[in-house]
DNA sequence: GAATGTCAAGTAACCAGTTGGTTGTCTACT
DNA sequence: AGTAGACAACCAACTGGTTACTTGACATTC
């Protein structure tokens, strides 16, 4: 068998994601990760030092490569959810990693620096495009993106798997529906 | 010791509610449950049959519970939308149940009939109000239900412990938002 | 006295993390 | 070019503690 660290350390990252995307922290088991990627416990523990530190690994990962993927465009917030949704449909992975992140490492994950940095990002942005008035100032601009990250998080979008055409309904929605939130009145 | 099955089954039940809030399905502990309830495992066991199966007995409880006792007002969506957001602030409980059922169980979870009857049940009712003209036919009214149930489970609430003031103020945004998302044209 | 409620002590499986040793690869010296 | 030594990558088998679930003996109530 060739060696190779740095492909060994990638398969192990992405057997724990798909392991921690479907299982959680406390569901997962370090033994399927470990077959999962061809490799085997100790290689895991040698790279990431335990089971919270690769969820943690992978997480911050995630956040920061594919999170980051999606630049805001503040001037036309709908077009940014819709994009925002499509990431969510391209990785589904992503989101069950946010959500058991939430649930299972407390507010501390949203304490995370890449996670922090986006938010802070964006809300300006918005805040800008409210000064320019394209915006509405109903909302402060952290708000405004909750309630945007809220409607693209659909509850339905955790159990998706659905047709193309219900698939591109439900964009279309997304954008009718941060359209009303985002107008000026 | 007095006896009293019901007491001891619903001490079960309520130890049962706190310790899958906070820990889910798979981090959950029996014995917690039995130590925190006052009672033993022996008689987790007795009734309700497995792990599992207390979930089940937890979940679709609150869910017929406290969720059904939110009833909807499709003529004044914001309020509805507020006092659903009340009841999530009353048993913080709830929004993490949830989550947790859709996260570990799928989509099973959603198709609980308790569920299912509450879901249509209120899906019906926007759907009366659309055709009454008060409420926008933009959406079809499953989709705008689905909508309102983003907005007033922000992830923000995941994480609340937020002082008096800010509730009022998220409470206040929830209303505007959804203000918005039903208001005809 | 029988039905029901209680519990401490088990059991068998499981799981995160470790160990001790093997194999491949690069470097330095001849 | 050949090779000895050092080190990094790798892995099967083990360990010690934990977990869901069971049992069998005892208590309480009617």
């Amino acid at each position: 068998m060739k060696r190779d660290a740095q492909a060994t350390r990638q398969r192990i990252f992405e057997a724990a994601t798909a392991e921690f995307a479907e299982y959680g922290i406390a569901g997962a088991r370090i033994d399927r990760i470990a077959a999962a990627s061809g490799s085997n416990k100790a290689m895991i523990y040698a790279y990431y030092s335990s089971k919270a530190g690769l969820f943690d690994a992978v997480g911050i990962e995630w956040i920061s490569r594919y999170m980051s993927e999606v630049p805001i465009n503040a001037h036309d917030l709908p077009e940014y959810a819709a994009r925002l949704f499509d990431q969510y449909q391209k990785y589904p992975e992503m989101l069950r990693l946010i959500t058991w992140s939430q649930l299972e490492r407390g507010p501390e994950a949203s304490r995370i620096s890449a996670v922090m940095h986006s938010y802070e990002t964006k809300s300006r942005a918005i805040q800008e495009a409210q000064q320019a008035k394209v915006v509405t100032d109903q909302f402060p601009a952290d708000t405004l993106f909750e309630l945007i990250l809220a409607v693209v998080q659909t509850r339905a979008s955790l159990t998706s798997a659905d047709g193309p055409d219900e698939l591109r309904q439900r964009r279309q929605a997304i954008k009718d529906a941060v359209q009303r939130l985002v107008r000026p009145v």
